[in-house]
DNA sequence: TCCCGTATG
């Protein structure tokens, strides 16, 4: 195993920094704390053959980490206990993966490890490590994966001697950006740490909040503690906040940057670590007051990179062909190929499999393998199966593979340079899910992923060029591509009210910020001053969308509260509800079509949850995801768990359709289309958009509909619509509509199939 | 006439 020297750096700069701390710590003692304040085408062309390049001077070689313990990378997945094994969410454990079949002492076991611990690149750091936290409020940590930051860091603190003699012993939390990470670190942990998981170690993920009245360690998503602002807006209960995986830049993760940067200043006792991969830490730093950046390398093993010396036209075509020179060619190794997409994926598993059984004995078999979120459970834990001595697997993925799973094997990569990203456009309200160049630190990350187990290789297919050039160092931050309605609510409930001057890292773009305000001000959630009403400190309550929870609100006034919360679930998973794959397009859209009621695609999807049987079995028969029906009921168990908080009485209207519609209408009335020549319109950008080929009322033209979303693919769509009444927008929002808009001006010819919807339902 | 990259509360 080759490692890079290690190398020991302390950035400093503030040499009064600890100065105003303390005496920051007298002011805040001597006062009350004010809660209230708190608040291009890259063209391409495979190498002729990958293996002769040696003396290509494209050729580079990188070291990226061999990874045992890190977070981001479980190494073991199994299915998840509860409900049956094939089609659930899978879910990783080092646990499982640690414990061996020999039931020998746990004392030996203990012991074990600790050596393991020891072993780790960062535990030489530990003593400067603890000095660096004791002499700074903030702390940037530059630590690579498999440098163990995520799992030791905490233990460093709990063990430290100033840690216990501080005082009351509050709690260290410790942010990941996914559910499955948060789990199986604090698992890990728990078993370092020889404590019963859920007690002095423990995580907090949505739905499921494994701590104690004795945590003292608590993983949780991102997400979970922004969560936690709103019942405790200075972090009170916690001395240490470690924000882990900070490069990746979610969305949850970049607010929490600025709430703790703020917080941070009147809690001098309240230390802060902010964790990240290479790249970017000088970032973080600047932002976070010059805050000095510590480095601990990783464990790696060298990856070499090759260039293609032309851009390649046809991608797909060269994974393919790449994929067959590695198979013939190179030494065992299982292959990973990055594409943007489940068609992609699906078009390049077919053409593989179609050259194999061309080539038939001439090459040793090739297992090739799909994996993309979509995927049901028990296809995508293939991936794992242990490839058989004398062949190859072959594993063709979206991003999915980059950051949230592991496989082992992995000795060559394929990397086109494409992703897909989505883009949010404020003026229209519209969404986009575009083919675009990934980052390089995308492109270096993939690589990472054939260095994992012995050293390998890393076939772009593109130039070192366009790397160097025409790709960006960074991917744009997720704060910046995606409607912010839902993070305004919080930051408003926070007692934030000038949002245009808080403290982002990247800020968004003003049209998002204006767009999400003035949404919230339709909807009742905000006053002419923009305050935070009654109503909207009521739909703060709910972690769903602003529109959505608007929705829930006024289904108490029609009488059918229970119907829209499963309407509301269905909705915040409709994406994977219907499984469509490729092969089976005719068997999919029949079974979906099974389910069709009149008024529109959210009440068909109140009739698939209504008849659902909660059953692998059933989904399957049905063209139903099983993991997204599950996820679905966790919502609906959930939401319907506040409805008392916000005092929404359970009532049912027995399935009736109008005053579901209604409630609908009365969160969604921004989402208004009206039929025009051509299409729909939008009521309030007068914009030319479309029924989704996939909805029910695809084929019908009521005059008037409600739209779920906006999303533009190959045109502008809207996805999920039902049909309303015009009378109803003055109904539920006479402030916003004035009678006059609603008038129909231009329908004097009625396209054919106009009115057959509203008749059919009687 | 479709196409859902990945997460999260």
């Amino acid at each position: 195993m080759e490692r890079k020297n290690r190398t020991y750096t302390l950035l400093e700069d503030s040499e009064s920094d600890g100065e105003t701390a303390r005496e920051r710590g007298k002011e805040k003692k001597s006062k009350d704390r004010d809660k209230g304040k708190k608040r291009k085408h890259l063209r391409q062309k495979r190498d002729e053959s990958p293996s002769s390049s040696e003396e290509d001077s494209k050729k580079r070689s990188l070291c990226y980490s061999f990874n045992l313990l890190d977070a981001a990378d479980p190494q073991i997945w199994i299915s998840s206990c509860d409900g049956p094994p094939s089609n659930n969410n899978i879910v990783s454990s080092y646990f499982l993966q640690e414990s061996e079949p020999e039931l020998s002492q746990a004392e030996k076991q203990k012991q074990s490890l600790q050596e393991v611990r020891r072993s780790l690149p960062i535990f030489p750091y530990r003593q400067d490590l603890l000095a660096a936290i004791r002499d700074h409020q903030i702390l940037v940590i530059e630590g690579e994966t498999g440098s163990g930051k995520t799992t030791q860091i905490p233990q460093y603190l709990l063990e430290d001697v100033q840690y216990k003699l501080s005082g009351t012993r509050m709690k260290i939390g410790c942010t990941q950006p996914r559910r499955v990470a948060a789990m199986s670190v604090a698992a890990r942990v728990a078993q370092e740490m020889s404590v019963k998981l859920g007690n002095e170690v423990g995580y907090s993920i949505r739905f499921e909040d494994c701590t104690s009245e004795r945590t003292i360690l608590k993983y949780m998503t991102d997400g979970m503690l922004l969560r936690e602002f709103l019942t405790e807006p200075d972090l009170a209960s916690y001395s240490v906040i470690i924000i882990d995986e900070a490069h990746e830049r979610t969305l949850h993760t970049d607010i929490l940057f600025g709430l703790i940067k703020d917080i941070a200043r009147f809690r001098p006792d309240l230390k802060v670590l902010v964790a990240s991969a290479t790249l970017d830490t000088e970032r973080f730093s600047c932002f976070f007051d010059d805050a000095p950046v510590f480095r601990i390398p990783g464990r790696r093993f060298p990856v070499d990179i090759y260039y293609t010396k032309a851009p390649e036209a046809d991608y797909l075509e060269a994974c393919v062909v790449s994929v067959l020179q590695i198979h013939v060619t190179q030494p065992a190794g299982d292959v990973l190929v990055f594409l943007t997409g489940q068609e992609e994926i699906e078009a390049c598993c077919e053409l593989l499999q179609e050259r194999c059984r061309r080539l038939g004995s001439k090459i040793s078999e090739l297992i090739v393998l799909p994996i993309y979120a979509n995927l049901p459970s028990d296809m995508q834990a293939k991936i794992f199966n242990p490839t058989p001595p004398g062949a190859r697997k072959v594993v063709v993925a979206t991003n999915i593979a980059e950051t949230s799973l592991t496989i082992d094997g992995i000795i060559y990569v394929i990397d086109p340079g494409f992703c897909k990203q989505k883009s949010y456009n404020a003026r229209t309200g519209m969404e986009s899910l575009i083919v675009t160049p990934c980052s390089r630190a995308s492109a270096n990350q993939r690589a990472g992923r054939a260095g994992r187990v012995a050293a390998g290789k890393c076939f772009r297919l593109y130039t070192a060029w366009a790397f160097k050039h025409e790709m960006e160092e960074t991917s744009i931050p997720e704060i910046q591509r995606t409607n912010l309605g839902n993070v305004v609510l919080l930051l408003k409930s926070l007692g934030i009210n000038d949002l245009i001057h808080f403290d982002f890292m990247d800020p968004p773009p003003h049209e998002t910020l204006v767009l999400a305000l003035e949404q919230l001000y339709a909807l009742g959630a905000l006053n002419h001053l923009g305050e935070l009403t009654k109503l909207g400190r009521r739909m703060a309550e709910l972690p769903v969308d602003p529109m959505l929870s608007k929705m829930i609100l006024a289904s108490e006034h029609y009488k059918c509260s229970e119907e829209i919360l499963t309407v509301a679930a269905m909705l915040s998973v409709n994406n994977s509800i219907f499984y469509r794959p490729k092969d089976k397009v005719v068997h999919a859209d029949n079974a979906r079509m099974n389910f069709v009621v009149p008024g529109g695609d959210h009440i068909v999807l109140l009739n698939v949850y209504t008849q659902s049987g909660y059953s692998t079995q059933w989904c399957f028969e049905n063209f139903i995801q099983f993991r997204s029906m599950k996820r679905a009921r966790d919502v609906r168990d959930q939401l319907e768990g506040l409805m008392d908080r916000i005092e929404v009485e359970l009532s049912s209207c027995s399935g009736e359709s109008v005053p579901i519609r209604k409630a609908v209408t009365a969160g969604y009335f921004y989402h208004t289309a009206r039929l025009s020549k051509g299409g729909y319109k939008t009521v309030k950008h007068q914009q030319t958009v479309f029924v989704h080929p996939n909805s029910s009322l695809f084929e019908e033209q009521p005059r008037w509909m409600i739209y779920h979303e906006l999303v533009f693919t190959t045109k502008e769509f809207m996805r999920q619509v039902i049909e309303i009444e015009s009378g109803w927008l003055l109904e539920v929002a006479p402030h916003y509509y004035k009678n006059k808009e609603l008038e129909d001006s231009s329908s004097k010819k009625m396209p054919r199939k106009q009115g057959k919807a509203r008749e059919e339902l009687g």
